[in-house]
DNA sequence: TGTACATCAGTGAACGCGCGTTCACTGATGTAC
DNA sequence: TGTACATCAGTGAACGCGCGTTCACTGATGTAC
């Protein structure tokens, strides 16, 4: 049924093989993790020869390739599928919505989360072709952040007049003159490519946007993650239980360093 | 030389065989990483018999738990280390070093640093006496952060009025009305842990001390191992090159949050 | 101080297992004329 | 539309390997009298 135009049946049958397969190893990862992932545990899975997996992948590493590309992609389409819910205007919410659908995307698939967000798997080199789906939340927080940055109602770099207090106050975060200029050689190079994404009529908005935002966005990645890791790893054992409502925290507070939200 | 007070011969073999064994262990665990280590690997590195390693671990989990030990302990050192080169009263300088020892330790044991940060290995449960290790790191930065909160030429929370725009600005972090109370239960629950650390009579000083400066210690806490790992893990691969630097930049933004140092 | 016995370290063979990958093969499905 | 040939999926045996753990053993080191 979902066969394309023109598609012979082999074509079709081998697809389908090929999915029963990664659908068979992603079963195995989930019950012993990804160093114990065996090709033989996976055929017997499936009633086939061991063999057989050689038609489709050139070996075990492919399959684990396979693997941690499907992963990428579980994560980000929990993340997008959670904030996709959102109304367009919730930038906070939206925010927010992000940590949650990763978070609970994470609790469950755990193994999938490590094999992509833990130790490498040793002996396993990572291909290019994996760096872009490892970026799509990260590119995620960044656009709900830009569209904050950018829009109407508010100041190029997500500071509003709308709180008396705030006029007085300096900057709170670090500005670039705390920053090593390797780093915001770094970060000019991320804010171009984030640049790039954004339409040219409200690009000029952006031209006086100051490096640490970036900074801030790339930082609330990096929490995202470290706290679920933590979580997952088993290092807030004995420390948090709610990490639900940590993880809200989080994200809240990242919302308003990264310029998302002015001031809850 | 290191032979405690009426210690036989047979006990001093037995301790320096177990230490060759967990040396050994710890070589070939910068090789293959945790997965693959094997008790037969080590002994043929150390030339004994593969049965040997009985006579002094029940099994190869114990094996694993002792690496695991050793590697909490020599994060530890590594912040210790690192931190207690500065004048105590250098507190930001201080933060900043636990950062960079840590830092430091993951990049020369880059296996052990997954060992204990990255993704369980599959099958070993990890005994409750990892537990106490396991905290140092945190518990350093919270003795940091306390002794800032409590300085005599501070206000209790860390603000000061050494900055007139400081005292017409409103508290920059949430504060407790926006985290969950089960999350605020815990918070509680660490504060009274960190209490119990603090000399009776500056404890006075922390009675009104707000639960978000506790989260901002562990969050912090979180933010070290979260960039660490990403960095170890590749995810900073085409994103950031100055990650020294860029953690440096991370400990000076969790350092204000945590009220270790007033505004840059 | 010397002897008898118990404790311990270390050995090497063996058990049973599972692994990734190769290879020559059989039969079915597609393609060209 | 039918036939000849090429392509492909899938098989099962085999290779060579390394693993964790057990076991009965030998010889050395300690302990008690």
């Amino acid at each position: 049924m979902t066969s394309t135009r023109a598609e012979g049946a082999r074509a079709r049958a081998r697809r389908e093989t090929v999915q029963a397969i990664t659908d068979a190893a992603r079963t195995q990862l989930g019950e012993v993790g990804a160093p114990a992932l065996s090709v033989r545990a996976v055929t017997r899975e499936l009633g086939m020869a061991a063999s057989s997996v050689y038609r489709y992948f050139p070996n075990r590493d492919a399959l684990l390739t396979a693997l941690i590309l499907d992963a990428y992609r579980g994560v980000a389409a929990a993340a997008v599928g959670a904030e996709s819910l959102l109304d367009r205007a919730d930038l906070l919410g939206r925010w927010i919505a992000v940590h949650r659908g990763v978070r609970g995307w994470a609790l469950e698939h755990p193994h999938e989360y490590a094999l992509i967000y833990g130790s490498p798997v040793p002996g396993y080199a990572a291909p290019e072709d994996t760096v872009g789906p490892a970026a799509e939340v990260a590119l995620l927080l960044a656009a709900i952040a830009v569209e904050a940055w950018t829009a109407p109602d508010r100041g190029a770099e997500g500071r509003s007049a709308d709180r008396s207090a705030e006029a007085l106050s300096s900057e709170t975060r670090p500005d670039q003159t705390s920053l090593g200029s390797d780093l915001l050689a770094d970060l000019r190079g991320l804010l171009d490519q984030v640049l790039s994404a954004v339409p040219e009529g409200r690009r000029s908005d952006l031209a006086t946007l100051r490096p640490d935002r970036v900074l801030a966005v790339l930082d609330a990645w990096t929490e995202l993650f470290g706290s679920i890791s933590f979580e997952l790893f088993g290092h807030y054992r004995h420390v948090i239980d709610a990490r639900g409502e940590h993880l809200d925290a989080v994200a809240l507070r990242t919302a308003e360093a990264a310029g998302v939200v002015v001031r809850g």
